[in-house]
DNA sequence: GTGAAAGCGCTAACAG
DNA sequence: CTGTTAGCGCTTTCAC
């Protein structure tokens, strides 16, 4: 089933048949007709190797994640997959688990296949290696980046994140705001934190209890810090947490404690992980890192390097910030119920995937810059 | 940089190259030497769509998933990447949102890029249409299955599983278990409780509150049908969910009502997601439906047919069973506390991924049927 | 043991 | 407007 099986039963040259099929050329419309039912009825389809060798194009581009299928790169894969699938492009999907050795052996049977392009994800703030040098075709880093300032990096601003977070929460009235987050050797953690207390600065405030209590991604540590912050700072009217996890452990704990969310103290999480941050109680206000966006952003980057126009250096893509419940304004008027009622479950979701949405706020555009 | 190149450098023709670096004929050690050598030296990359225009396979497989990237086929998607990635396979992906039309265009992408074989996933148990008639190349459906016989498709076993929880429960000593699960349109929803109640007559029991509630697969639905079996089954020890959230739901509830998990209600879950099985008070025993160790038979298989040796029928494979605090069969001795002691978080986790695991148990073999 | 030549399926350049 | 020719990079006969 070839082009030529094509030609011959519409009883022209493979020449013309290709030129007919592929609509370049001059070609009488009677021909082209003539041709395409040919190879309608033949069932034809093109030959995409022979196409590329002859080409130099694959219309194809790699996809590494060193994140496995992290919950950080799905989203961006998708995003990526959203700018370049439906087009013309395929996507080769590589998971190197973090391995050098795994990275470098995708890396080499991409370049085989002779990829377009290629996307690196990651999960990591903190710079990695390039992943090779003078590659013949263009990179993006996405969710990660390369440590190489004329390489292309897309990465989240949580600077920027955990300004917008603080900032929610003063504009609900609240001044006394402590900050629960992950490891402090996560960069992630620390810009968030950074983003909080410059907010807070620029208030003429600081963090409730002084400074971030740092220590890890999880409910149970949320819980801990809860207990130790509602001890040191009595006044303490709002919590800005590192991760929706925490958040979903200070929520617990609050209540537990026997204070009202958001009534008492107001939370803000972090990742709009939808399963954590929807089935709180209540469901958080969480800080979205847009993470899909950032994807297509970089599959539409890498088009554009494919195309001749590269660009470089560090992007910071910006986070918003999506309203529910836990930092609910306080009502100006009647005294709330001692306990928020649990939101009813939305009617014939099934099994759910990451999909519904609070309310999205944009922050700033997206700005270059370290 | 060609093989001519590499030939030339080498002193040697094209041919003669060819078969030196794939050690193909008689060659002398000594001219494959040099030849390895100048290929080396120039970086030489054998060009995949060359190769694959002459020998016809590509060393290609499409992965067409309809779930998007969601929480079922993302481990199936890891499993068939084990499988398949390592070795000189590349892994197109290609994500058709349950839409017939951009699923049929991933497969004519798929074909024209000359695929070697084709992997499906989806999320459901119900079967679906087959992807296409007298498709050019074999074609495995993962986490899915179609609705012709002829084809090979790879599920979980749902009522085994249903089977594996209840039978767990009964050897703690439990004996008056109810059931919670999702909507009963879903088929897995259906396949659980069956198994269940299979399990339980065997003993010559029947369900807590005589039949399964079915709901939503929510936290908020396992609070809710918590509150509902308290009422109506006084002498429950134990509760099987459809779901870990819905388990998460439950263990909340049963708390919260003055009850001990698992002191006075033991509670199995289902799914094994870690995020939530894992951070619930106290942790959840769970059935794993080893999504990943399917994803990986189904790269296999297609492997093999793609090797001449084809299989067909619905395969169901087997669950297991995590052990963790939720099921812990009751101290025969002292009385435990009323609160079951939170655990502590894993030092070092940092950002968690799908990662640790309480113990597995295998359940039986695979074993075929529908 | 090695080289020459043919051809995988397609498109681009050039004739006609 | 259409046909012919050449060649993308590689492997594979088949001579030598």
């Amino acid at each position: 089933m070839t082009i030529t099986d094509v030609a011959r039963l519409a009883g022209v040259s493979p020449g013309t048949a290709s030129k007919a099929l592929n609509g370049r050329g001059g070609i009488s419309a009677d021909t082209a007709d003539r041709v395409r039912q040919a190879a309608e009825r033949l069932g034809y389809q093109p030959n995409a190797l022979a196409r590329g060798l002859l080409t130099g194009r694959s219309f194809t581009v790699g996809l590494i994640t060193t994140d496995s299928f992290g919950r950080f790169s799905i989203p961006v894969m998708q995003g990526a997959e959203d700018a370049l699938g439906p087009g013309l492009i395929s996507v080769f999907l590589c998971d190197s688990r973090d391995d050098r050795i795994r990275e470098q052996h995708y890396l080499r049977t991409l370049l085989e296949r002779r990829v377009d392009g290629i996307i690196v994800t990651g999960r990591r703030q903190d710079p990695r290696e390039p992943i090779g040098r003078d590659l013949p075709v263009p990179v993006v880093y996405a969710m990660t980046h390369s440590t190489d300032p004329a390489d292309l990096s897309l990465i989240p601003d949580d600077e920027e994140g955990g300004a917008l977070a603080v900032r929610h929460l003063l504009s609900t009235g609240r001044s006394s705001i402590g900050h629960v987050t992950g490891p402090r050797r996560f960069k992630a953690a620390l810009l968030r934190a950074r983003g909080a207390e410059k907010a807070l600065a620029a208030a003429g405030l600081e963090l409730a209890g002084g400074e971030p209590l740092f220590g890890e991604w999880t409910e149970e540590w949320g819980r801990q810090a809860t207990d130790a912050l509602l001890r040191s700072a009595p006044g303490l009217d709002a919590i800005f947490c590192g991760n929706d996890q925490i958040a979903r452990g200070v929520a617990d704990a609050v209540r537990e404690a026997g204070l009202r969310v958001p009534e008492d103290v107001a939370l803000v999480g972090f990742d709009n992980w939808e399963v954590i941050a929807a089935s709180s109680r209540p469901p958080l206000t969480t800080v979205d890192m847009n993470l899909r966006e950032l994807g297509r952003a970089a599959g539409e980057k890498l088009l554009a390097a494919i195309e001749g126009h590269p660009s470089a250096g560090l992007h910071l893509l910006p986070c918003s910030l999506v309203l529910r419940e836990s930092s609910r304004p306080r009502q100006p008027s009647a005294a709330p119920p001692a306990v928020v009622p649990a939101q009813s479950a939305p009617p014939g979701q099934g099994q759910p995937a990451p999909s519904g949405q609070g309310r999205p706020v944009p922050s700033g555009q997206a700005r270059a810059g370290g």
